[in-house]
DNA sequence: TTGAAAGCGCTAACAT
DNA sequence: ATGTTAGCGCTTTCAA
């Protein structure tokens, strides 16, 4: 290159980014004034306006925002975490979630913690160093919190989602699940069942404990004793289901009715249910696509994951706007949606038997 | 704070996070030493880590990745952009590409284009802002694409999934939509049916309008004449499908089977031949879950969303790694799931009438 | 309206 | 093994 000749060899730099010193020399202007009008400010002459973006153009040159970002502080993103962006009820919130964001010019890192403490720590740690204006957490069970005070004292804002945190006092959203699966179940009982299956996530889960929780009010308001052998709480795929199902069936006082505690859940049970070929009523927690098109259509307490989304973009963006008033848990009611499963009436049921 | 009598007051600077130079003032060492512990570097005293690591504690420092990214030039984030990240196809992509993205310890940056260019674009060009290492990309149809050309010079890393460029030299993923298509339709073809109807998306998207020249390519094999009054192209919401399937049932010489060209569609179909009370044939285009649910079980040409993420990540990967080997397109073929709709025979369908 | 210059927090080269 | 320092590319005073 720099053969000795003295010639200064200004090579094309392949690989690496045009900068505003770049554009600056290009333009024939000073940095500050490149730095203006990439920026949109007012007080800039037409005739800068016109070099700068020429040069721009000409060179190729985008905003290094690491540079920016370390400058102003401000990242303009947020951190989402949630249990699985596949899942049919997060990738919805996922989806909501980044309407608010992208309404506030932000971008969204997102990650899936996969039901794993460890995982999700690790991910929240690193959107922390990346100084993500914002978080917004599906926490999975059974880890740690703590290590979420320090980047709550260190001033990051954060919602949680789905489920509320244990001890943190942070803004929240969740559903009414106890009450949506009360109303499920009394729904069932309305049309004269009095035995009512269960089928469930893992019991440590807060949405599956608390599920479980409306299931027992709701019989217990109904004068009906609480069976635990008709309730079985890993029902997340779809093989254990069968088992436990043929087992309630064959038993003395089978059940009429089943109560499905999540989405997977109602489709395990279903798919179940035609393995036995034995029809059931039944009312599962969480809508899903094609539970109308089905025969007969799956009657569902149905979320609102969008509405969870918007809700909690809210509150975040509040809080980065200077909101400092006591934190807040908003909580959701549930619909339950009538499509003919869950108005299969007990006589019904047994006549077909 | 400084009032004047010579006595400087240190704040504790609430809502700012400390620095490496305040964990080195506190632990006694300096900012080189600290950038060792927390890199993890070898060559640092037993001693000089335990004070560092001591001070991070009592500071909750975390390093700024902003100031990191700077400096290095290496921002270990992708960059995905799907058509909509609530889609069950593309919510399975997504998850895909996390995990081989968290293979390497980087973040994801996620966003829906929502079939916008031009949304497509700015968040395209926002992710470029952020310097990130590469892209994974399904553009929508109908925008220019020149603006990647800059981003492909600048050296960002980028590939294309799910539909190939227009002109842009990139590596590419993508599924044999059109032999797909004919697999499925010969299948059709196979019980007997020689009118066959076809709900699919938009014809000017490239998946849709393979899978429609995959259909015709089988119909014409076989002999059989296209007829375009057995076809309908925007059968993506509900509603629109109820109409035209209504019609062509009604017809002189109605389908006995249907192909339909997504998830979407397939489950539109079927809510449509719910409505009217008929069973066709049915043939679908992308595995859904419930396909094996409902009865008859849909029989679908199935692609793999999880081995198209691996492979785009792997793709990806290797360009990052300094792979300059001449551009790929990887071409994925899908798998026909047999599961009683699409073996419905034409003289069944005819006798039910 | 504009250019010059300081400095954000970090890494890495250099000196010790 | 460790401290010091230059500088990554930008924004933002400050002075002109």
């Amino acid at each position: 290159m720099d053969a000795g000749d003295g010639l200064r060899v200004v090579a094309e730099r392949p690989n690496s980014r045009a900068t505003m010193k770049d554009v600056a020399r290009v333009a024939g202007v000073g940095v500050g004034t490149v730095s203006r009008v990439v920026n949109g400010k007012s007080n800039v002459s037409e005739e800068s306006i016109a070099a700068v973006n020429a040069a721009i153009e000409r060179l190729g040159f985008r905003r290094n925002d690491s540079a920016r970002m370390l400058k102003t502080g401000a990242t303009a993103s947020i951190g989402l975490l949630v249990e699985d962006v596949a899942d049919p009820f997060f990738s919805l919130l996922n989806r909501s979630v980044e309407e608010e964001v992208l309404r506030r010019d932000s971008v969204l890192l997102t990650a899936s913690s996969d039901k794993d403490p460890n995982r999700a720590r690790k991910m929240i740690l690193t959107f922390c160093a990346r100084r993500v204006d914002g978080l917004v957490i599906t926490l999975p069970e059974g880890g740690d919190e703590e290590y979420l005070r320090a980047e709550l004292d260190a001033g990051t804002s954060m919602v949680f989602v789905d489920r509320p945190p244990r001890e943190l006092d942070v803004d929240t959203v969740i559903v009414d699940n106890r009450g949506g699966a009360r109303t499920g179940v009394e729904h069932l009982i309305g049309y004269g069942h009095r035995r009512i299956a269960c089928f469930t996530d893992r019991p440590d889960l807060y949405t599956a404990s608390e599920r479980i929780a409306g299931y027992r009010e709701a019989l217990e308001e109904a004068g009906i004793p609480f069976d635990p052998e008709l309730v079985f709480s890993s029902a997340t795929t779809r093989e254990p289901v069968d088992e436990p199902l043929g087992r309630m069936l064959a038993s003395d006082d089978p059940p009429t009715a089943v109560f499905a505690g999540n989405n997977r859940t109602s489709i395990n049970v279903i798919g179940a249910l035609r393995i036995h070929n034995t029809s059931l009523a039944i009312v599962g927690f969480d809508d899903f696509e094609l539970a109308d098109v089905v025969v007969p259509g799956i009657t569902v307490v149905a979320q609102d994951p969008k509405a969870m989304g918007q809700i909690a973009m809210r509150m975040l963006y509040k809080r980065l706007d200077g909101d400092v008033s006591p934190s807040q848990t908003v909580t959701l009611n549930t619909r339950l949606i009538v499509r003919g499963s869950g108005e299969l009436s007990r006589d019904a049921v047994l006549a077909a038997r």
